[in-house]
DNA sequence: TATGATAGTAACTTGTTACTTACATGACAA
DNA sequence: TTGTCATGTAAGTAACAAGTTACTATCATA
């Protein structure tokens, strides 16, 4: 409860408004990850910064502002991640393995952020932020289903493999691996799993017979 | 809002104290589908039930204790499904595909209970229905493994399988599954995309040779 | 048909949450 | 140095949620 700003060592009491909406944005990942999302009040974020509740409301109008912050800082720095992994080139199966242990990372590293989305999974299904987080996933199996035709057309996965059954099955490993180092390991165990699961995966999407990849 | 008791056609106004709580822990489920579990309060229960919010107290001492009610109807009936599934013989691969299907059907038809799950899965660590979740996984997760080693035995899998990895592997596909229906095509697409995920999860497990089962 | 127990109602109390308002203060520019 | 404005504080308010209490209606049964 009483937990204040451990994050920040030199608290400044006054910030600018820039300084202070990612501030606050930040605190809100942290309390996720803490407390989870309905732990998220106004005053808890007011509380973790070292700052009292109406300050926020200087920075933001709403709470619904704050969480669309929170979404933007989402679509950056996830995108940036992943982004990054998609670029970086090699075969299209070394980029899938990339992109799979970077997601995986990013979670680890911030645990709050799959709370939040599947907070917001729980609410009614047309809400703007809603429309957002499908939008993302939505545009990252999109993706992921390139690159799967892309490693079909190199030869490296077999021409009968359905793309998009195969994104949706990279996706569905990478949730179901955070669903259950949240019930189990915690985040900690989250990479060894993920290093165990990945082969059985890519040997989903390699097929029946595995002949494709010769030189393995 | 006002959405008075649609699911019990004829409702006497004083039911038996055991019917009011099975009725109550139902009109839970049907809220978390439709309004997602952070929109069920005692009065819309209430409401759903076509009675007053202090009713709810003449039959549980307080909110925790319906929550634990409806634990109990989610271990009962999902694993009188999934018991089914596991029982019902035939060779281990057979018994695997039937319980992946059992379950998958199970959150199609209740598609209040996954947000229910998730909804816990994001308070602290420590509390009991946690550890009730934590069980029920646990044990599931336990049986698929014991699948594993079986179908490892009888020849359908390869030696090198890493079963613990398998059967993580099985149920993230699910929780990724119900995971991208709930931002997609809703419960309906369900059953439908996991029928074509099945084919690559279990090539999954063959392994890379896939040569183990020779009579397909 | 009278009676005791069970189920339901209406109107509270108590605590929490988002948001507001009136006032204070530190930093920066002229 | 001083005036000004952005940031912050303290103390509110309104709405809503859970749970309680005093009373009422209905049922089973003796």
């Amino acid at each position: 409860m009483s937990d204040p700003h451990p994050a920040t060592p030199e608290s400044r009491r006054r910030l600018p408004s820039a300084e202070r909406q990612a501030g606050i944005v930040a605190a809100v990942v942290e309390l996720a990850a803490l407390h989870g999302p309905s732990g998220i009040t106004t005053q808890a974020i007011a509380d973790r910064l070292g700052v009292t509740h109406g300050a926020l409301f200087r920075h933001f109008p709403d709470k619904q502002a704050i969480w669309n912050a929170v979404f933007d800082w989402l679509e950056t720095s996830l995108g940036a991640a992943l982004g990054e992994a998609f670029r970086e080139g090699g075969d299209p199966l070394d980029t899938l393995g990339r992109v799979f242990f970077a997601h995986v990372g990013f979670v680890a590293a911030h645990p709050g952020v799959p709370r939040i989305l599947f907070h917001e999974l729980q609410g009614p299904a047309g809400t703007p932020s809603r429309q957002r987080l499908r939008a993302l996933v939505g545009g990252y199996r999109e993706r992921l289903a390139g690159l799967f035709r892309a490693a079909k057309r190199a030869g490296q996965l077999p021409q009968a493999l359905d793309e998009e059954a195969a994104a949706a099955l990279f996706l569905g490993t990478v949730q179901g691996l955070v669903l259950q180092s949240a019930l189990f390991a915690g985040e900690a165990g989250m990479v060894e799993s993920a290093r165990r699961l990945y082969p059985l995966l890519l040997d989903g999407f390699r097929g029946p017979a595995g002949t494709v990849r010769a030189g393995d």
